[in-house]
DNA sequence: TGTTACGTACAGTTTTTTCTGAACAAACTT
DNA sequence: AAGTTTGTTCAGAAAAAACTGTACGTAACA
């Protein structure tokens, strides 16, 4: 059984080096707002080569289906994995979405997009809250606290809005034009 | 004790209209990978209009003094407070750094920076392990699958070199020759 | 030099998050 | 229609993270 050893012994040695990779996505993935188990997940399914069952991924990783059902689909809302079909099977399929640009700069385009917008609608209300107190209260120190408070806020705000503008060099594509994209194809 | 009524209920309106834009920074700071607490550190010492020590902190957030040391030392290694020094007081005495261009760009950089270098290494490891894998191996199998990997990888590659650039653009400064800042001042 | 004030390391506790298995519902098969 | 197969919901278990108080080292003060 000399050669068969070797075999196991080769695709050990796949799995290693698949694994160094997914790792280390797996580490970073939470700047993308996705558990690091789901980031093991997106590795896994990057890997293979054909489209995944929710069984099939649950063999792999060693986890619960229950947990891969959780994973997948955040990792779908985020648009880094996708729904395949094939005629004869009636589980679900999941694939990559092959486009690295795609989908990771969607999901970063999308958080951020969604925590900015939060961020400044907070700013305004608190604005508004301190317009309020300035002209209702009868307390001068009062009055000049809130008066900092909206100054600093201010700041802040030319902030939010510039950072508003850079996504939207993202969402629109104009980065590209920009940073040209790296296609060795 | 008619006015004193009125000035705890508008020092309350005060606090109120602070929290509100805590807790929405408070929220999102994740994305910075900073934690929500640290985060709502940040808020508080932003508003304090004069720096502050752990022990006002601690006070102010109604958590341990522990809580404010770690807390700090995150914001502090994020380069989102520095530390300030008033002759007579022997605290350490902490405020927000005022720009919030170069506060948050520089967390935002250095995050990414960091994660992104470390993916991108580990691609390249991995691609030296498949290398050496394909050149090994006696099984036609393997070989192909190893070369499909090198295949993707080469795509994430190209994606991380890209990545890269868009990041320098952050780190030279040029991104604000193609965003203005926002000043009203 | 002894004393006090200050920040942080560490171990244990509490809180939050993640993971699992059982039960369920919808869709397919026969 | 009855019986499978498949994905998801939910409550509880396990794991991870955040928080606290005590104890300690260092630096300022007297």
């Amino acid at each position: 059984m000399r050669s068969n050893d070797n075999y196991s012994k080769d695709s050990t040695k796949l799995d290693e080096a698949r694994n160094r990779f997914i790792s280390e996505i797996a580490k970073n993935i939470h700047l993308y707002n996705i558990t690091p188990s789901a980031g093991r997940l997106y590795g896994t399914v990057f890997f293979s080569k054909e489209p995944m069952t929710l069984d099939d991924m649950s063999k792999a990783m060693a986890m619960s289906k229950t947990s891969m059902s959780t994973g997948i689909r955040s990792l779908l809302d985020a648009h880094m994995v996708e729904r395949v079909w094939e005629r004869g099977i009636r589980k679900d399929l999941y694939k990559v979405e092959g486009d690295w640009y795609k989908s990771f700069s969607n999901v970063f385009i999308n958080r951020w997009k969604n925590a900015t917008e939060l961020n400044m609608s907070a700013i305004q209300e608190t604005k508004e809250l301190l317009h309020e107190l300035i002209q209702e209260t009868e307390y001068e120190e009062i009055r000049n606290e809130a008066k900092e408070d909206l100054e600093k806020l201010t700041e802040a705000e030319d902030y939010y809005y510039w950072l508003i503008d850079v996504i939207a060099l993202f969402e629109t594509g104009k980065i590209f034009d920009i940073v040209p994209k790296r296609s060795r194809k």
